[in-house]
RNA sequence: AGCGGGGUGGGGUAGCCAGGUUUAACCCGCUGGGCUCAUAACCCAGAGAUCGGUAGUUCAAAUCUACCCCCCGCUACCA
């Protein structure tokens, strides 16, 4: 049973998204596939929560249709990936929902839930509670007007709604009335003691979701509560609950069992998934980033544990670390980043899984540069081993008719190769079982090598000459290598696999697509097809490829002149700038927009700027975005300023032009 | 500040949990040579690292312990 992460479908998820849930599961997936093994790839599109209701409030759509669309887009995008899943479905999903409200009605009969009276916050004209942040008021101890509901950033200290002065609601900034409400909670320390046992003698576990995951559980594990009074979610199916939802993240990972109930419902076998859950001998195996380790090594186990059924208990949970790109964070709103619907209009999907399973995060961040995805492509998939399929083909087209040679017996270099090449196959497997899919694959590529190595020092196109019995003997060994790598490849790049079956003319038939084909020759008289190269060499420059990225998001976001008016761009005069304490990088500005009438900014540019250099100076501002509470604090106009690498600078006219003066 | 992760030849990584099996491995780059079947690809040889620092445990430390320095993430904002 492989399962990754639950992509969050609120955009298309980047590259970093899926290296470690999404692909990495597809290798290992693809891996016990081609062993034979009875195995299930599932996961979904996690698509409750309160960033997709509140971004479809924003677009005036109920949250179904933000998620269907998004859903839809989603699962083309992992088709032209070579995402190859059992059954990728849904937190919307009929099964889902029914599966999820009976697991926590068991839970809740087997006394793991228990009920808290809160008074909380309620703003009457948003209708809703106000927790966290949703709130903001004088803070009771040291008198900071724009304390939240959680902390205060003035003092540091913890606070709690209800306990903010003069509060107000973050949104309509009307006076929320104090309201009584009951949340159902899920008691998680009675599990402490069990998840440590199990954490600790799961042997399977990378270090990072052990270290991790004993480190919460020895700060103490707290009740977290299941329910949440937003609309868009799964109703809570407990008493009296009325009409409360259940939080996302406890529930979008009981998916793994709901996905894999529906796989087999929608083949009318109502019992099959209890064999992979229930069955001791099924194992489950987890792919995803370190930011979900505790959701799965800890909640979900508990969940599961709370459930008193029995179910399997995670077997390994892969947690990769993150990717960076060019030593950034992916960052949606600032385009830091490659996302995966782009990559597949530079490049093939082969090209982006080889790079990303080579440079998979498994011990520590790395980091994307065009630098290395050129090396890697063009050093590994394209001379190493593309080079050595084309060489061995081509020779075999152009002098053997292509058929594959007829060979004596093999001699002792042959049998030392042959054996080597075995050998690698064999640490690709153990190494994929261990989930170490950048050591796998390296594993592989080097089994061109040995293949180069060994045309190299037996210089068949001498032979042919002097020897010609001994280059077919050369020829039969060479292209049974290269039949190796179709197979072994397959889990890496799929793609290419195939299409490199089609040059060896290997039919389709799924027997001789199983691992254990793998290290077997083809037949000699075997017509192959016309050698063809797999690959392409990337030429261009890191530059130009960063420029093509940039120049393709351009194309693709036209924005109409009528949008574009719609920004009312001034140039505005700082009449005052502050840094905002505590924070490493804001400075607050009291901007001039025209007419003496004075806005204020809250900008991220402390780091480039000493708010002294920036008092009195004229620059592009926009005046008309919504406002938002940046760090506590009111924000109203943004400033326009150009960012080249480290280099920030804000645009300033240069003319003298008065403060108001409109921008077109 | 707290918590977590990391610092290994010029660049990128593996090894560390289970210390010796390593003269510290691999890829790129570099230097020299070979080959000419192959997409100027391939192969061989070489130079280049006191494994962030210090102290300790040990017959033996990149690996274990303590302290320190630097980087990154989250807490925590930068539209």
């Amino acid at each position: 049973m492989v399962a990754s992460a639950w992509p969050y479908i609120y955009r298309v998820p980047h590259l970093g998204n899926i290296v470690g849930s999404i692909l990495s599961a597809d290798v290992v997936a693809r891996y016990y596939r081609l062993k034979g093994e009875d195995v299930l790839y599932v996961t979904g599109s996690d698509e409750h929560g309160t960033p997709i209701e509140v971004e479809a409030v924003r677009r005036g759509i109920p949250p179904k249709q933000l998620t269907d669309e998004n859903h839809k887009l989603i699962v083309d995008l992992f088709e032209k990936w070579g995402i190859k899943f059992d059954n990728y479905t849904r937190t919307e999903s009929p099964t889902h929902v029914k599966f999820v409200q009976e697991a926590f009605l068991k839970i809740y009969e087997n006394g793991y839930v228990f009920t808290e009276e809160t008074t909380l916050p309620y703003c009457p004209k948003c209708k809703r509670y106000l927790p966290d942040r949703f709130i903001e008021g004088i803070c009771p101890f040291c008198g900071y007007k724009s304390a939240r509901g959680d902390q205060c950033e003035q003092c540091g200290r913890l606070l709690e709604p209800a306990k903010l002065i003069d509060s107000y609601c973050v949104i309509c900034k009307s006076t929320p009335i104090q309201k009584k409400t009951k949340h159902w909670y899920f008691d998680l320390p009675k599990f402490a003691e069990p998840l440590r046992e199990f954490i600790e003698t799961n042997k399977q576990l990378p270090d990072n979701a052990r270290k991790f995951s004993l480190n919460v559980i020895k700060e103490g594990l707290k009740p977290r509560a299941i329910t949440r009074d937003n609309k868009w979610g799964i109703p809570a199916p407990f008493p009296g609950a009325g009409d409360k939802t259940i939080y996302v993240w406890l529930e979008a990972v009981l998916g793994y069992v709901s996905a894999t109930v529906e796989y087999f419902e929608k083949k009318g076998d109502r019992e099959g998934w209890k064999q992979y859950w229930l069955d001791k001998d099924a194992k489950t195996i987890y792919f995803i980033g370190k930011d979900n380790i505790p959701f799965h090594t800890i909640i979900l186990s508990a969940l599961l544990l709370a459930t008193k059924e029995g179910y399997n208990l995670p077997w390994n949970v892969s947690s990769t670390e993150f990717l960076q790109f060019q030593g950034l964070k992916f960052s949606k709103s600032q385009r830091v980043g490659v996302w995966i619907d782009e990559a597949l209009q530079l490049f093939p999907a082969d090209y982006w899984r080889y790079y990303l399973l080579a440079s998979r995060p498994e011990t520590k961040d790395t980091n994307f540069s065009w630098e290395q995805f050129k090396e890697k492509i063009n050093a590994d998939l394209n001379d190493t081993f593309g080079n050595f399929v084309h060489r061995t083909l081509t020779f075999i087209n152009q002098h053997y008719n292509s058929e594959i040679p007829t060979p004596t017996k093999l001699g002792a270099d042959e049998k030392r190769i042959l054996k080597s090449v075995e050998k690698k196959v064999e640490n690709a497997a153990k190494l994929l079982e261990e989930c170490k899919i950048q050591a796998a694959l390296k594993n592989v590529i080097d089994i061109s090598r040995t293949g180069n190595q060994y045309l190299n020092k037996k210089e068949p196109w001498k032979l042919l000459k002097t020897n010609p019995q001994k280059a077919a003997n050369v020829f039969y060994v060479a292209v049974w290598i290269t039949k190796t790598l179709a197979v072994v490849l397959e889990p890496f790049t799929p793609f290419t696999a195939e299409e490199l079956r089609k040059l060896l003319n290997i039919p389709k038939d799924p027997q001789t697509l199983r691992w254990s084909e793998a290290t077997k020759p083809l037949p000699s008289g075997h017509k192959i097809n016309k050698a063809k190269p797999l690959f392409q060499k990337i030429e261009a420059k890191e530059e130009e490829l960063q420029k093509n990225l940039e120049q393709m998001r351009m194309s693709k976001t036209k924005v109409s002149f009528e949008d574009f008016s719609k920004l009312d761009l001034r140039v505005g005069r700082i009449v005052k700038a502050e840094s905002v304490p505590k924070s490493s990088n804001l400075v607050k500005l009291s901007i001039d927009i025209g007419g003496g009438e004075i806005r204020q900014a809250v900008a991220g540019i402390a780091k480039h700027y000493d708010p002294q250099q920036l008092e009195g100076k004229n620059l592009a501002v926009v005046v008309n975005l919504e406002p938002r509470q940046i760090f506590g604090l009111d924000s109203q106009v943004m400033i326009l300023a150009a960012q080249d690498g480290d280099v920030v600078s804000v645009l300033q006219p240069d003319r003298a032009v008065k403060a108001g003066s409109k921008i077109k």
